[in-house]
DNA sequence: TTGAAAGCGATACCAA
DNA sequence: TTGGTATCGCTTTCAA
């Protein structure tokens, strides 16, 4: 920076003031520019983060970069974000409570701004460096009865329960669940809680779980969870899967099995993937707008900077909890 | 830090000493832990990096963070880089090369110890920039004649082309392609190229091209891009797609007119996406190991790393040019 | 093994 | 509108 002002004939501060747009008269701030053209300067944003005690960066954990959903709610928080000059720190967690840790942990060296992260499963040390830091925090795609700060989600559990009146009211009795082994993936567990929970309200009997591979559930583990199921409960009406992927899966196998969805059987996913309306037959699901939970994640992070820093205008309040609407998708399935 | 010197009875360059893992006696390192997990402290790593004159920070630039081809190159950066304690930077440019260029920008104000971008289409800025930073470069997923350091990839062209004439050796002659409008997709524009050439080569007449949709090409683009396909050129054979997530799309919707596949029409995707070996039929595919790629640029990355800092044992030289292997996947679509 | 002092490259604050 | 100075929190370097 001192080379640029010496080449511009300024001051150092003079510089630091025409990057970050404030009063300069025009003629100096040509001059500047083309010095830092000239020398191709690059500011350091850890000299200025010292500097000002404010850094750009705002921390995000999902825990798969691999699930579209979670890739669109990094789309809907980049695209809030980004405007207002955040940068984002992406991690992923892959499912792992400690991973998670080790992050926040890491994240936390650089000073983040705020901090978006999904679900409410994390290690009580998680928690304390969440609360200790001072920043905004939101919890995303659950509503967590207990939440660190902020939430932006909805009640996997009463989305699940949904699905299953769903199937019911299609005549439905023996309906069961091809879920993902991991205890680890909060929303998998919480939308099985809420299928056995229907299932049993509507006293349809012992539930049919099935439950079988790591998260993030790709279509590879809906056939083998389908397999099993028609092993063990071959007078299966109706499945639900934890996804789309799941269901997709276990659609291809019923087709190799012979099997006609939803004639034969009747097979319905969750989260409304771009897959589930694409194949054949289309897949009925639970949309949930993944993009919007990042929108809306990264607005309410924006409020409570706003109300923070005691912006004019600023609501004093943060906007605690966001509850996201989803719904059942009839489609050709079930 | 201060803090966490005095209630240890030690001085802040024994505490940076503690955390960095040097060398500390048993006694005094347990004090300074104790200090530390006592206060709730988190060091600055701001702070760190501008006083040491290095980041923790690996650059990262993708296309598209949705597409599940790149966050497994991702993921494969991730596991070589983690373990050496670099930090990913991740950054999604969208396709467009000026925002490439505006998150280069900013990424480099960080001052990240080594960059892995994606493709070799970049702004004269963003090349004067990364020849500027100093630091290894990667360029992944082609291997362009002229690159900015190193390349880890494969090219597209003479991997269409081989898919060309093995849909060619299962007797078919009025071949089309399927791909994306976009001409700042370079990976796509390169398979384009390779079918025209290998069509040309093999004498089979006009080629027949459909382009539709935004990079990157989903499987929504691939039933209109069929239809069109269909429409226009009636009496094709057989088609190859730009990726496997269009020939899924195409797939389903020869399905929907009741064209059988591979009988009546042949399709053939491109990436070996989990879908292709899942769906029905199965999708015949050149297979691209996409978390090799990941893995193979953070070796390079690190090797030269380690060459710059003139460490015993590693090479001098850096690895220029990594070449990946691909394969045509026979399966049942083609 | 430990400590003291200097400085990394910006920005905040106060003066001119 | 511009400049000088102190300072942010850490690591490097040198000395004990």
């Amino acid at each position: 920076m001192s080379d640029v002002a010496s080449l511009a004939g300024v001051s150092k501060m003079t510089v630091s003031r025409v990057l970050a747009g404030q009063s300069a008269s025009e003629a100096t701030r040509e001059r500047v520019q083309h010095a830092i053209d000239e020398l191709g300067y690059v500011a350091d944003a850890a000299a200025g983060a010292l500097s000002s005690g404010r850094s750009s960066f705002a921390a995000v954990l999902v825990p798969s970069l691999s699930s579209s959903n979670f890739s669109d709610t990094v789309s809907g928080l980049t695209a809030v974000l980004e405007p207002h000059g955040l940068e984002l720190l992406i991690g992923d967690t892959d499912y792992l409570p400690e991973r998670e840790e080790r992050i926040v942990r890491q994240m936390l060296r650089h000073q983040p701004r705020c901090i978006a992260l999904t679900g409410s499963q994390h290690t009580a040390a998680t928690r304390t460096l969440l609360e200790r830091s001072g920043v905004p925090v939101v919890e995303m795609w659950e509503l967590p009865a207990a939440p660190v700060d902020m939430t932006v989600g909805f009640s996997n559990v009463s989305a699940a329960r949904e699905m299953v009146r769903y199937l019911a009211d299609k005549g439905h009795r023996r309906i069961a669940f091809l879920g993902g082994a991991s205890e680890l993936d909060r929303r998998g567990i919480d939308r099985l809680k809420g299928y056995q929970l229907e299932v049993k309200a509507l006293g349809f009997g012992e539930p049919r779980v099935v439950r079988l591979g790591d998260s993030p559930i790709t279509m590879s583990h809906g056939g083998p969870a389908m397999a099993a199921l028609l092993e063990r409960w071959p007078d299966t009406q109706a499945v639900m899967c934890v996804s789309d992927m799941s269901a997709f899966g276990a659609i291809m196998e019923c087709q190799r099995r012979g099997l006609v969805v939803p004639d034969d059987i009747a097979v319905a996913g969750f989260g409304n993937f771009e897959i589930s309306a694409c194949c054949h037959p289309t897949i009925t699901t639970v949309s949930v707008d993944a993009y919007g939970i990042g929108r809306r994640a990264g607005e309410a992070l924006l409020r409570a900077l706003a109300a923070d820093a005691g912006e004019r205008g600023a609501h004093a309040h943060r906007t605690a909890r966001t509850r996201i609407h989803y719904a059942v998708v009839p489609r050709e399935s079930a």
